[in-house]
DNA sequence: AAGATACTTCAACAATGGTTCAGGTTCGCT
DNA sequence: AGCGAACCTGAACCATTGTTGAAGTATCTT
């Protein structure tokens, strides 16, 4: 092995084993739009160099459950013209911890209604907070209407 | 309408409008053997009233991102000769609350990682605990082998 | 220039969590 | 007893996030 590895662009085969996302997964994402390639004369995919980035990106967040349709609309954020910058990323990376900080938040509040509702022995339907988190209890007759509001 | 909704046993109609859950999912629940129910002569669905419970703990656990097989097996814990009281809710919502306090700390350490990872110009690849959360560089070459551990 | 390895596309399949529809049956009310 | 609303099953379909395999092509190394 060479020192040629030094910024050449990467094959499939590369990014996968460099980021450890099997190709087809790659592929798919590339059909998705979340990473691009250019093709050499023999239709085959050339990857930048940044690209693992956007790859690692796409896991971290993956990780915590963000949909790839939310990712794509993060990665849009980035500049097409360039190759992104620590600034660049920097940038998104803080929008998503944002997305984060409130994912963590949200389940917070959840689990201290559940603690509340182990406490009044509930999931009682027609008081409990979590059961009924909109607050929307019938009135024609005992009990909720509905569980979760819309 | 007379007081006869009391103490009755609920129609899959019934069940989803208190529920607010559609009747097709009570149905797939139902077949996935989350909730259950006797049958009339003429085949139709009756549910007792605690079935409401456990339709609201299915929701709940929804709204977390629970996963309907691990469901099952929480609600497998709830005593099947009897109508579960509130000792035994309380006991599964415990096991429950604690699973989603392991989600909330996870999520922590992953935006706390995030944030360090914004600080330095990050998702490096090379450097950051997040894309390479095992700490296994590869040494053959620069460049972390992969993003994501097993 | 040959041969090994890696690449290409397309289609089918998988798991999760359901919805919708067709065709037929039952329930409850009058 | 009759009527309409609600119920039944089974199959097909939806989105998401990919994997697997077949058949054929490109690239790299020697």
């Amino acid at each position: 092995m060479t020192v040629s590895w030094q910024a050449r662009e990467l094959t499939v085969g590369d990014l996968a084993d460099r980021s450890g996302v099997p190709s087809s997964a790659l592929r798919f994402y590339e059909r998705q739009g979340l990473i691009r390639s250019r093709r050499t004369s023999g239709n085959q995919r050339r990857f930048t160099r940044d690209t693992l980035r956007r790859v690692a990106f796409i896991r971290v967040a993956q990780r915590v459950g963000i949909p790839l349709s939310r990712v794509k609309e993060v990665l849009a954020l980035l500049p097409e013209e360039r190759t992104p910058n620590r600034e660049d990323w920097a940038r998104v990376s803080a929008w998503w911890r944002d997305d984060l900080t409130d994912r963590i938040e949200h389940l917070q509040r959840l689990r201290d209604d559940l603690t509340e509702c182990i406490g009044c022995g509930c999931l009682s339907i027609d008081r409990c907070a979590l059961a009924n988190p909109c607050d929307t209890l019938g009135d024609e007759g005992p009990g909720a209407r509905r569980l979760l509001g819309p």
